[in-house]
DNA sequence: CGTGCACCTAAGCACTCGCTCAGTTATAAG
DNA sequence: CTTATAACTGAGCGAGTGCTTAGGTGCACG
């Protein structure tokens, strides 16, 4: 089992960028070790004392991404707000930051059929945590009858669809700014879940 | 040499087909000519009489998938109807199709990057094509005072955001139904039209 | 100063890549 | 039969792949 530094050194987290930029560029398979490596002036080698191999680089990328865009939700959700106004931050959040790391979020959402089976499963329930928390709040919405859809299930997939579906297009010519589609994201959210 | 070549070999499609199951599963960067041909029990070198480079054959898929779902479309849209049947028929069809055709989809969607810049000009007029056909007809419902959203460009992209996606996790536990993906979607589609 | 150490490079290994080509086989027409 | 044509194979080329290894370099600390 691999043991995680507490503390990652500078140049390892160059090299995760260089990673990023590169895989949501041409794909994890479409990159080599090699085009990493030139993006930061660096030898193909330089990577193996941080990271023992391309697929942990790309595991580690996965672990980053996740754990980041829990954070992020989690820390816009207020428990003790409406369902309304929760489902609002939340969907503004998940979406604004997919804007926001377009580059992360792309790696993290198409490249992850990389990963050896035991690092993708580690990595799938991480992002069942994701869909859950909006699942919550339209569960709640609904018991408490502030919500009116009466199919919860499909608008849960439907929003979270959504929302992970902004890293393939982002940015526009008309849409530029992060916080300006999380909400624009917000209000699609609420007319799912208003309408019945 | 009378008889004029009409349809492509059956071979060039058993090809082709084959290379989209390959294609989906570990992308373009991430599949081999030998891997395909070994799926058909031929030899790497079999597929070069049909198709001049590996990029030519992705090209082809992505021509064909292209144009089956914009046939797809059109083929739903009955320009004598109202607003609401259209946008309901089209976004039926379109999502429908991205849950029937998954594999060719998830190719058309996310492989694209590997086309040279030329063969991509193409490709990308011909989708733009698609949302074009949601624009019209969501236009065309405002104007008309049929709908109500007072963001009908955000309502485009997030309609054909929502049927795009539906490629990327298609099939699940709870639907698996392409025609059933599609009356949802129509359901969303119709919500975030009709609300304000 | 010298020692240890973290970090890096150049070279290269074993392998796979897309693709080519000479030659074989199958089919159909003359 | 011969001949033409197309599809296909096995061998293989040059380039590139992930990764290893031996050795060099600069820096903190005694």
């Amino acid at each position: 089992m691999t043991t995680v530094r507490v503390t990652e050194s500078a140049a390892a987290q160059r090299i995760r960028q260089a990673a990023i930029a590169s895989f949501a560029e041409s794909g994890y398979a479409g990159t080599s070790t090699r085009q990493i490596a030139a993006g930061l002036g660096m030898s193909a080698a330089a990577m193996y004392p941080h990271f023992r191999s391309k697929e942990e680089l790309l595991y580690s990328i996965a672990l980053e991404g996740h754990r980041s865009v829990n954070e992020a939700i989690a820390a816009a959700d207020d428990a003790s707000a409406s369902h309304t106004e929760r489902l609002t931050a939340v969907v503004a959040a998940f979406a604004g930051w997919q804007a926001r790391h377009q580059q992360l979020a792309k790696v993290v959402q198409y490249e992850m059929r990389a990963l050896t089976p035991s690092h993708f499963r580690t990595i799938a329930a991480l992002r069942r945590k994701t869909t859950e928390m909006i699942a919550t709040i339209v569960a709640g919405g609904v018991e408490a009858g502030e919500f009116a859809a009466d199919d919860p299930d499909d608008v849960v997939l439907a929003i979270s669809s959504l929302c992970v579906d902004v890293c393939r297009w982002f940015p526009t010519r008309t849409h530029r700014d992060p916080a300006t589609v999380g909400q624009m994201y917000a209000r699609m959210a609420l007319r799912m879940v208003l309408a019945t």
